[in-house]
DNA sequence: GATATTTATGTAATCCGTTACGTAAAATAG
DNA sequence: CTATTTTACGTAACGGATTACATAAATATC
């Protein structure tokens, strides 16, 4: 393997100037640096950067946990992560953690041992107090999901007023009798998705009903079921909000199937706006996030941290939107 | 920060000690091992891994290079290529090319830079020579697509046959009238998946007609427009092959918006088997991969590459199957 | 009990770039 | 022309962990 010495070696100067050469840095006469750069261009040389690495103590690499890649609502928060990511010259890790806290643990070794300068949560698994020991030594940023309480930065919408407006949209659409796919989990934003749920109701005059509430996994499986008990036993409902698009899927999906059309019998809107709800049959009426803002908003807050060497705690709250597709208007 | 050194002092022997412990290397004595292990936890060291990695040469990472996550396609993918790296003490980096050869190679320095020690690409955008030149110096596997004549190993299935079957099927059902919906690139995966289309016509006694095929770009407007081309033109048309499942999904779409029956007037197969096909409606016929089995197969053959420094090249190719669902029969 | 072997540990070189510091030569100032 | 500053390098320490080799102590062998 070609080492910086042999490039010294080559060039005839010593290997200060070779790295000088390499970063920039001012010292080095033009006719130097060409002869130089001739040289490493001649031997195909690459620097080693385990060294750069080990000598400045940092990577200039960032860890993205997400629970999973297969779930397309992360695609485009990505994609804005690593856009920033990419301008400031920081390369990203995408681990998927399985929604498993042994192996969000296991990929925040690299943290711990220096191999990433920060890391992005989707969505935490690690209580709150973990996270705020990690949020103490280390560069963090939650997007999207977050812990309450945890001292740590984090760019999400705000969940409840979004969950509000869909549920008025239903409501204005003339609908009484509105049942709810959330999921039993600890994540803030099905609180407050199902809060909004509550309050759009009670706004509107319309009481509440425990039993309109059946409880997913996100999927498509569990949203495909949710609905069908809910329809089964609920002959009145007429209209479904699911707070993922997958799981409003299902629930469209086990409409068809069970002969009811929508948006004529039922209507159904979902959240996330993933890339399918425009495709499905009919297009799903969804909640969007400004996936691509939260990704880079996120990777801007996390370099700030890594620059600062951590303080700047910040959360910043984005935009939503109500998107009306088929599902609930002709 | 705590290094090994402050540990060594601590515990009272040297840091050789410190790293035989932390190596699980013979040569220590029990006692020396239990009191180093406690100062170890108690003054919460964790190795700082670039020193480790520029000693050894290596960093037990592996770069997975993919267009886009967005395409569910990969999603099972690199779950298999996680699961072996895992159980292998790899980490896995996924970094999105967006189908782009710069960004291709920027990530490619990842591994030219010893920050990674080897690749698996998804679908190699470079060029076959340059695909050798990195072949020869770096352990690779290419997974599903791959380039013809590279002597690089790779993993997938057999795209020709996968393709007769699918085409066979729908004329088992009596259709002679059978539209394609391809992509106009240079993946070997297309090439097949055409060829086979055509050979399975030709052994069916129906003539191949140029007039048939349409071409998208993996998207599903794409497959939604190429629907409506064909249709449009062709009123005698009535099942479609799609290339990739997508582009089947928005024909599917196309041909409801137009009034048309799936699978009633049309019949519409897919290729992939992404986790929407069994969600669509109607669900959608498609080939499938294995795709876990893939993942997990690339990721064994660059580990093997890896760690006998080179050497092997191989060729695998896996079972596909034909799974057929509403978008074809009742 | 002397010798050979095994065990447990330490010392120091090493991996590759970076960078603080030193120095000689060139450029500038007076 | 001398004194000062600037430029263009080189030397060597450094970062943290690994590991070949050395060594002292403990154990086994006869």
């Amino acid at each position: 393997m070609i080492t910086i010495k042999d490039v010294a070696k080559e060039a005839g100067v010593s290997v200060a100037t070779i790295s000088r050469v390499l970063n920039n840095s001012p010292g080095v006469s033009d006719e130097t640096r060409e002869r130089v750069l001739s040289v490493i261009k001649r031997l195909n040389y690459n620097p080693n950067l385990l060294g750069r690495n080990l000598r400045r103590m940092e990577t200039k690499m960032v860890l993205v946990l997400l629970p999973t890649i297969s779930n397309p609502f992360y695609a485009r928060i990505v994609k804005g992560i690593e856009d920033v990511a990419q301008k400031n010259g920081y390369g990203v890790m995408l681990c998927n953690t399985d929604s498993n806290v042994e192996r969000e643990k296991m990929y925040l070794e690299l943290l711990k041992n220096r191999l990433s300068d920060g890391v992005i949560f989707m969505a935490p698994e690690m209580d709150k107090d973990e996270l705020n020991e990690i949020g103490e030594k280390y560069a963090v940023v939650q997007c999207c999901e977050y812990k309450e309480g945890a001292n740590v930065s984090h760019v999400s919408i705000d969940n409840y007023k979004a969950s509000y407006k869909a549920v008025k949209h239903l409501i204005g659409l003339g609908h009484k009798h509105i049942g709810l796919i959330s999921c039993k989990n600890n994540f803030l934003s099905t609180k407050h998705r199902e809060e909004g749920y509550k309050s759009a109701l009670e706004d509107s005059g319309i009481p509440f009903n425990p039993d309109y509430i059946r409880y997913g996994d996100y999927s498509f499986k569990s949203g495909f079921r949710a609905a069908q008990g809910l329809l089964n036993d609920h002959k009145e409902i007429t209209a479904i909000f699911a707070i993922s698009d997958i799981m409003a899927i299902g629930a469209i999906k086990s409409c068809c199937e069970n002969g009811l059309k929508v948006p004529d019998d039922i209507g159904i809107v979902g959240f996330d706006n993933i890339s399918f709800a425009p495709m499905y049959n009919p297009s799903l009426t969804t909640v969007s996030q400004p996936k691509y803002d939260i990704g880079c908003t996120a990777m801007e807050l996390l370099i700030k941290q890594i620059e600062n060497k951590g303080g700047n705690k910040e959360n910043i709250v984005l935009e939503h939107e109500l998107i009306i597709r088929h599902s609930t208007v002709k």
